[in-house]
DNA sequence: ATTGGCACTCGTATTTTATGAGTGCCAAGC
DNA sequence: GCTTGGCACTCATAAAATACGAGTGCCAAT
């Protein structure tokens, strides 16, 4: 990275700021009205000759002004952005939504609707699947028809998750709650993952030797296991079409692209996952997700944090030429918020 | 609704199939070669001249052809339409994809999905909330932290719903156990309303008389049925961004509008909710649906059903101009699908 | 190093002109 | 009394011509 001196960059922030509000290629007039400089705007056309030399801004044809490149939005956000303070109205409404909430998913619906209706971009937020830490609690087998048998797991945590699994014959009601009984004595509190494993083993044993109700069991958990985990950790996307009213993305094509991946979701969600390391706002600006989809946007997103562990993503996708100095801060405090409320509510 | 002779019913099929192909106002020319009448275009001309005055086409201005209004298209799908036969390919993917499915969201997922990409639109399926009909099966309480209490109730249907109560006190594993034995024991098989009714009978009694078991239970279901139905009848939509690529809705403004109807869900779960009355594929062209947003819009819906039992409706979205011949036979049949799946599995 | 001056570029908006599909109407024909 | 060819007329759309002006790069002067 090319160092700047003052002037550059006091030069290449306002640039970058008119253009952010404007849309239009910024020019030396209005640069030298705006800059707080004290030069005219032909000096300013000489920095603004080198800045487009380091490949900061480009102007899209002779007679226009200049428009950040992708390389000069990352100047900015990490030295020369000057983040506003989270408007005092604003605060109080994230605040006051995300504490009257109950639940996990409640919480995830009210971050996501704050964070594209104060944004005005579109929100997404990644919802952790069967959280991996948390220990086995209860169990209980429901009998259906058809051999089938309905299995409801609770987690310590508080989650529910429910399958159906199909067995070879039809179990009794009575075998069904003692297997049932077998496991909530002998595994609740124990990690999911510990409870795989000591299933295993028992499995291993001679099934023969096994008492009935342990049997049965057994042959649960299998099923169990082989059912795989049916709730993935997945994606919430909110306010989409508040990208529509966004002229930088306004050509079809373009905007159908970024659609099909919301729907998607995967390639999100892979990038979300990808950045869950470390704390803090990450920005990815135009290609630097690697998703063609996003070319022309930037993703602004912050990890959530339940008891000091990062347990999901959240953030928007907006147009590149969006408003950082507004978006980062929001969707920090939401972050922050979100984990403090999911804290309280587990 | 004035009679039309043969001819002018021939011409204003013809008229709005080619519409509905090409996307530009017919004349009288095309519509000369491609009637499979022997007349001139003058004579054609004449006719078209009565149908606009019937109010059943329109010509955008003066030198254009004409389009169908949205009467047009009203006599057209109620008596002029010649439903296309479904192809053999998407008849065997529909019922592939469809039998294989193994439970209802699955099963919806699968509905949707296969709507959308095969009609090119955007699909919506209505999913009943509890099912009214189905009894109460079996109840857990299980204790968290905080005064709270999960719950988790299966109904006879197979499906499980789960919410969290706040409570006065602390209720140990051992109140919690009796109290579900009490519900287990005591309404298993009734319906949900049932359980609800006799329960209220129950607290209209002295509780003090009461043994503690049953105070225990009846605070539970006090809770319970006061935190509500958790589960709403809901919607799901698939591939809106199908819509982006269609001329007909290009304007940023009505795209938006429709996006944000498909946001909201709520009115077009109301219109769904609507036409659930009555068998069959129901239509609504532009703004007879009622709703704003869906103006530029038709909605091919038709409701399908478990036990010879409508639960939900299922269709999709698209412009006035799309093609019902190709659509209507789309929806229908996998309306029956989707019933038959879920009659299955249930 | 900074600045005013100046010729030059080039995207955008506006106007002009041309094109042609389609119409309504009329008078003649079957 | 339908049907039809003929014809003048309309008007959206496309292409070409013109005007405008914001912004630039460069240079000579300070």
């Amino acid at each position: 990275m090319p160092t700047l001196d003052q002037r550059s960059e006091i030069l290449l922030r306002t640039l970058i700021e008119r253009y952010i509000t404007d849309g239009a290629p910024v020019g030396s007039r209005t640069l030298a009205r705006h800059s707080g400089l004290e030069v005219s705007p032909a000096t300013i056309r000489n920095v603004m000759a080198d800045l487009e030399d380091m490949g900061l801004i480009i102007s899209p044809h002779t007679s226009a002004g200049r428009v950040p490149t992708q390389m000069g939005y990352r100047v900015f956000v990490d030295s020369l952005i000057q983040v506003q303070p989270l408007n005092q109205g604003t605060m109080m409404k994230l605040e006051g939504e995300l504490v009257e909430v109950q639940n996990r998913p409640q919480a995830i619906e009210a971050a996501s609707g704050l964070l594209s209706e104060l944004t005005r971009l579109a929100a997404v937020v990644s919802v952790p699947g069967s959280t991996p830490g948390s220990g086995f609690r209860q169990i209980e087998f429901v009998g259906l028809n058809n051999n089938r048998v309905l299995v409801i797991l609770v987690t310590g945590d508080g989650e529910v998750q429910n399958r159906i699994i199909y067995t070879e014959r039809v179990y009794s009601d009575a075998e069904l709650v003692q297997a049932a009984n077998h496991f909530n004595e002998a595994y609740t509190g124990q990690s999911l993952g510990g409870v795989k494993e000591k299933l295993l083993r028992e499995i291993e044993q001679d099934s023969e030797r096994m008492q009935q109700t342990m049997r049965t069991a057994v042959e649960m958990a299998q099923k169990l296991f082989a059912a795989g985990d049916d709730d993935k950790e997945t994606l919430v996307v909110r306010g989409e079409s508040n990208l529509m009213d966004i002229p930088d993305l306004g050509d079809m094509h373009t905007l159908r692209k970024l659609f099909d991946a919301f729907g998607a979701k995967r390639d999100l969600l892979h990038l979300l996952d990808e950045s869950m390391r470390g704390p803090g706002v990450k920005i990815f600006i135009g290609n630097e997700s690697g998703y063609e989809a996003l070319e022309e946007c930037s993703v602004v997103v912050a990890p959530y944090k339940v008891d000091e562990e990062t347990i999901g993503m959240l953030g928007v996708v907006g147009p590149t030429r969006m408003s950082y100095e507004r978006v980062i801060p929001i969707v920090d405090i939401t972050a922050k918020l979100l984990g403090n409320a999911l804290t309280l509510s587990d």
